[in-house]
DNA sequence: ACCTGAACACCGTTCAAGT
DNA sequence: ACCTGAACACCGTTCAAGT
């Protein structure tokens, strides 16, 4: 598609395993998707291990950035954490598609090792920023901000994981609004 | 293992779907698992497609039973709730695994159709559970009570989901320990 | 009734070979 | 520098054949 094959690669992976996995990432498939031949990933990539591993170090990275930028564009703390959900949103809204990260954690029996490692680092990245947020917002105090940060990160992630079992992203909406409902997330 | 093929069969291949999905189930380990053949699999059950609907039913009924039984052997509303995470909690203490409806949920794309449907009545069990518990707890109004037993499906599913992620347990509780702090389930 | 070996079209991966 | 065809050991599945 674009210039980069390398980065027509990372891009087509991570498409691919927000749907499939890292076990139902074909690179048959990937390479077809491409425009090359399988064997010709390997020039790319050293392994399916190694694409992974880029591909979700990648998203975190990307997944920092995007908080970053709420946190910056936003001064209000409780708006701050109302813009939250809408990062898990936008994988449903991508042809059901859902977090890299989820699915992955889901594979863990099967995952190599620095693959598990990134995908991890996903999880810290969003917690640390929910902590920073859920504090300011004097949500929580110090001493339950951590286990309210990871609370809500699971939860956001069991919404998307439910409403894309059904394929309806109402769903995840409803989830959402009810989790505000009962104090998990400001209203 | 059994005197049962067929039950050995289901068993282990419920098993291996915890811990590797749909996709990841491989016929020919299982038959190894079961001490017979790939293809012997193929006279009990017509395909993978119809094997993993057989467990996947199963796996809710079995969990509808559980649940009744929580239910007639406690009468206190809140007691009733507190033991609804102990069902998710006891995938995670059999060897990291993990609910077979939340893997496959995330299979989503690449399910047989009678799979997901059998997925699905998995998380309508436990919702219309979770219903009546939450509105005879007085948790929750009879307009709301629906989406809060979604809610704390979604929530308690994601726990696990990172929890396993992590192979830590402890993490489980920490997560389920924050809900309750957070008014999402009865403390 | 229950199981099997051999075959089919797949898969990730390797590698020598092409340009 | 970038790609490929052919091969390897796998996979789910089929089926004719065994007992």
């Amino acid at each position: 598609m674009g210039t980069n094959a390398r980065e027509d690669i990372m891009e087509a992976a991570k498409k691919a395993a927000q749907a499939h996995g890292y076990g139902g990432l074909s690179m048959r498939d990937l390479a077809a998707e491409v425009g090359i031949k399988a064997a010709s990933l390997y020039y790319h990539f050293p392994s399916k291990a190694e694409l992974a591993t880029a591909v979700a170090k990648r998203y975190w990275e990307d997944a920092a950035a995007d908080l970053e930028k709420i946190w910056d564009e936003n001064s209000d703390p409780d708006e701050r954490l109302r813009f939250f959900p809408v990062t898990f949103r936008r994988a449903l809204e991508n042809e059901n598609r859902m977090c890299l990260c989820s699915f992955m954690g889901a594979e863990y029996d099967d995952l190599p090792d620095q693959v598990k490692e990134e995908v991890q680092v996903f999880a810290d990245v969003n917690v640390a920023w929910l902590k920073k947020a859920l504090l300011a917002s004097g949500t929580v105090d110090e001493e339950t901000g951590e286990a309210r940060a990871k609370a809500v990160f699971a939860a956001v992630a069991g919404a998307q994981l439910m409403a894309r079992s059904r394929a309806d992203i109402s769903l995840y909406d409803t989830l959402i609004d009810s989790y505000r409902a009962a104090g998990l997330l400001p209203a």
